[in-house]
Parts: structure tokens; C-alpha cells; sequence
DNA sequence: GCTTTACTTGGTTATTTTGCAAAGTATCAA
DNA sequence: TTGATACTTTGCAAAATAACCAAGTAAAGC
């Protein structure tokens, strides 16, 4: 642990909006199976939009929020545009969200 | 691991639905705020609409939202009702937040 | 240069979200 | 039972989101 680090972090209302735009990221169920195919390896956009089924254009700007918050990061080659996952610990919330819900009442 | 459960879980769109559900509640800095109080333990209504500073009205309409999607819990007292945050491993969440951030560019 | 392919951006519309204020409900105390 | 306190719900306006289509851009091939 870094110095000037504590267990009980202090955190101030620019975290949480930082924190709030990345859950909003992933707060859209196109996102979030655009998120999963990604986890297991690039894509370009015409697989994603095949995989999610909407327009083109629609995928497109979904992909946009997702690089927006640095969730995936794109790399042209000739004409078409790989998409990959940035963040590996971005798997590590879907194993949480799992326990979330196995938690059950 | 229980049988059944691989490592390579397949998802399906209601599981998509599901999780984006808990992401959008996670999706707004106040309600964010307010989770992050309650991490250190139950908290009246009052003590959460002094904390983020809006309307008694609209703090309840977020601590509803994170009720609706299991995050937190209610419990009546008397004339006070008292929140608190029913998953634990939400906490691994902010790590993982953290985390991410951290890894950033 | 012109066309095609693969994508992004801009314009529009319907829906959702976020806030406040006012009205409604539940509990307690006088 | 009347009033006060502590919330919740409803109604409403402004802003953001998500979808489509149409138009714009970038690279490759002819």
C-alpha cells in the first residue's frame, strides 16, 4: 500500500460522479453483452452489431459511452475497427454481480 | 463449484437485463454517495437528505431505487425508517472501481 | 479520380431520469 | 383526536438516453 493510502478512503464528490459515469457505462444490457463477447477477445463492429442486433450506428454509439469511460479502447486496421477490453477487472464486477444475486433473499 | 457451474458461464439476455438493472441504481453520484455512507452502517432518511443536500422527496425516490434492485434494505422505528445496505460485496465493487481507475492512462 | 466497404456523426423521436413542491401516510404524543 | 414529525407518493418540467435513418468520413480497390 502506497503512503498516504488508508484502508477507509476518503472520497469526495468528484470520485463518485467518476465512479457513477462508469456504472452508467455498464448500465445498458447491449453494453453489457457488447462488455462480454469482448472478454473474450476483440471484435469489429459489424460482429457486434450482428451480436447485439440492432443498427450499425446504434452499436456504434454504444461502443462510444464504453471508450468514453476507457472501458474499451479501438484500433483500426484497413477499414474496419477492433474494439477490445481495457480493463480485465472489468470481469471481476460480472463474478461480483454474480454473488450479488446468488446472495438472494 | 457446484454441479453445473462451469468457469465459462453462458449468459443469457435476462442475465444481461439483470445485472444492468444494478449498474443503473449504481449509475448516479448521489446514490453512490448515499452507499458509500451506508457502507459504515445504517442510516436514517433525515441523516442520508442532510448528507447529499436535495429534497427529503428526492433521496427517498433514490433510496427506492436501490431497494428495488435489493442494494439496501429498510426497517421501520418508530417514526424513523433506517437504511442499510443489504450486499456486503458491494464494497467489492468500489474496490474494484478503484482499481480501475487506478489502472487508468 | 470514382466505388465499395466499414464505420461514425447528426437529426429526430420516444422514453427515462432527476429534481422540486405539494399532497398523502404512518407513528407517536399530548 | 388533533398535531407534529418523518417519510413516501404524485405531478410536473428539464435534461439525458436509446433507437432509427440519412448523411459524412476513411481506407482499399479499380
Amino acid at each position: 500500500m502506497k503512503a498516504g493510502t488508508s484502508k477507509k478512503t476518503v472520497k469526495k464528490s468528484a470520485d463518485f460522479r467518476r465512479a457513477a459515469e462508469v456504472f452508467k457505462a455498464l448500465s445498458n444490457p447491449n453494453r453489457l453483452l457488447i462488455v462480454d463477447a469482448l472478454s473474450e477477445g476483440e471484435r469489429c463492429v459489424a460482429d457486434l452489431t450482428a451480436l447485439v442486433g440492432l443498427d450499425m450506428s446504434t452499436v456504434s454509439a454504444h461502443l462510444a459511452v464504453l471508450r468514453n469511460v476507457g472501458i474499451v479502447s479501438d484500433e483500426r486496421r484497413s477499414t474496419q475497427i477492433f474494439y477490445s477490453l481495457r480493463r480485465p477487472c472489468l470481469m471481476n464486477v460480472f463474478c461480483c454481480l454474480d454473488e450479488f444475486h446468488s446472495e438472494g433473499d
